[in-house]
DNA sequence: CTCTTTTTGTACCTATGGGTTAATTTGTCA
DNA sequence: TGACAAATTAACCCATAGGTACAAAAAGAG
């Protein structure tokens, strides 16, 4: 393929198409796995590079600079995760069977995304610095709570849910677990033994979990309430 | 050897104390501080040394390499944490009191040692290496399961307690929301708003913790029932 | 088929910062 | 009191990795 034009020192001769949207998510989806891996700082720009189908040039081209890209990775992250929430119905499930819905999906998210959990602890670090700087991310996160505002709702008139039951206070009290089950794993097996890991614990934990969250909003609830198909 | 004293062309002329214990303790007070802020990669050795009342080669004389002072940092960190958990008396309360309190203390301990919380969050983004490499640290973290055992096993035995109780899981409910609430406070509020982080939203919630775990493990009880004095 | 714009590759620059060399002072103990 | 070890200092080294300069090749417009 150098026929024509013959370079003599230079070999030029790669015949590349026009795809700035696929570079773009290649780099981004490398980028991913890096900054997840080694944080912001420990990242390495040649590595990511390397590990892309296209050069570090393209990187900074499309990017700018190294913050840049991480935000980008971090944004595009973000922006997964509020797709998910968007996607879980609950309006037609009664308030008590939907709340444990909502636990039992955030919690299961949670397990299956550890490198947006790792990104998050990142950002973290950070002091949340590149979330605030964004400008499409602060409203995110709003759908989660839309929907347990709804759930709370109806379970108070329902006479189901204490009054004290708030949706952001509530989104918090899921969170924590959720997230500390992925987060602290590996300090937490380390100081306690994998015991809690192994499938068969997580199921346990996560339904724990489920009866905790219930048990602090539902009115007379037992242990093992949200199983029961006619959730009272 | 330019004569005497009178230096002409090194001003070697500075004179110091030999207390090597306290410029240990020194580095790795400033050090605890550098990596807490910016990770093990994001810190500055330079910029450590530039704070510490000793030079640059005397981190390297007492700790190594980089990775060195970051271990030592990470066990003295946890060595400091378990002093205050060997500290809590639970011995002589009733099982109900005892576990509440076991929550209260985990809850403000968490809130009140931030710089702690980070390098917890640091050590996970590291996979615990250094945490699993350290000989002294894996037995540090007992002292926390033994008293939650004990506090469990009265509290079955007094008929109190749920039979599913179990020291370890306990211990993992009670750390979720206490270290989430201090090691995500950032990205939640940009997220969020700071509403959760007043000091009278922050009791509401940390009672709020104690009713879930006390309504997880206690039979029959309900919420507020940490504060009655006759905890039945 | 030019001319412009976008996309890409190669080679290079250079500040940063982890780590080292070698000398110098202080204390100690025969 | 002088050698020896421990503690400390100042100055230097240099690999790494973030970032850039330059120019070529492809695509699109007219």
């Amino acid at each position: 393929m150098d026929g024509g034009t013959e370079g003599p020192t230079k070999k030029r001769r790669t015949s590349w198409k026009k795809d700035p949207e696929a570079v773009k998510e290649n780099i981004l989806t490398i980028a991913t796995q890096e900054f997840a891996a080694h944080g912001l700082s420990g990242a390495n720009i040649n590595e990511i590079a390397r590990n892309t189908s296209t050069s570090k040039r393209m990187i900074y081209y499309y990017f700018g600079d190294k913050e840049g890209l991480y935000q980008a990775v971090l944004e595009r992250v973000y922006s997964t995760l509020r797709e998910n929430e968007d996607r879980l119905k609950v309006e037609n499930l009664g308030p008590v069977e939907g709340l444990a819905l909502l636990v039992r999906a955030t919690f299961e998210a949670h397990a299956a995304t550890p490198l947006f959990i790792r990104l998050v602890m990142i950002e973290n670090i950070h002091n949340a610095d590149y979330l605030r700087r964004s400008d499409i991310i602060p409203r995110l996160n709003r759908s989660i709570i839309d929907k347990l505002a709804d759930v709370c709702a109806r379970g108070k008139v329902a006479g189901l849910f204490r009054d004290s039951a708030d949706p952001l206070e509530l989104h918090w009290m899921i969170s924590a677990p959720s997230f500390y089950n992925v987060s602290n794993r590996a300090t937490f097996s380390t100081s306690f033994g994998e015991a809690l890991f192994t499938p068969e614990r997580q199921e346990r934990l996560k339904e724990h979990v489920i009866d905790m969250i219930l048990g602090a909003v539902v009115i007379g609830y037992e242990p093992g309430g949200a199983m029961r198909s006619d959730a009272r």
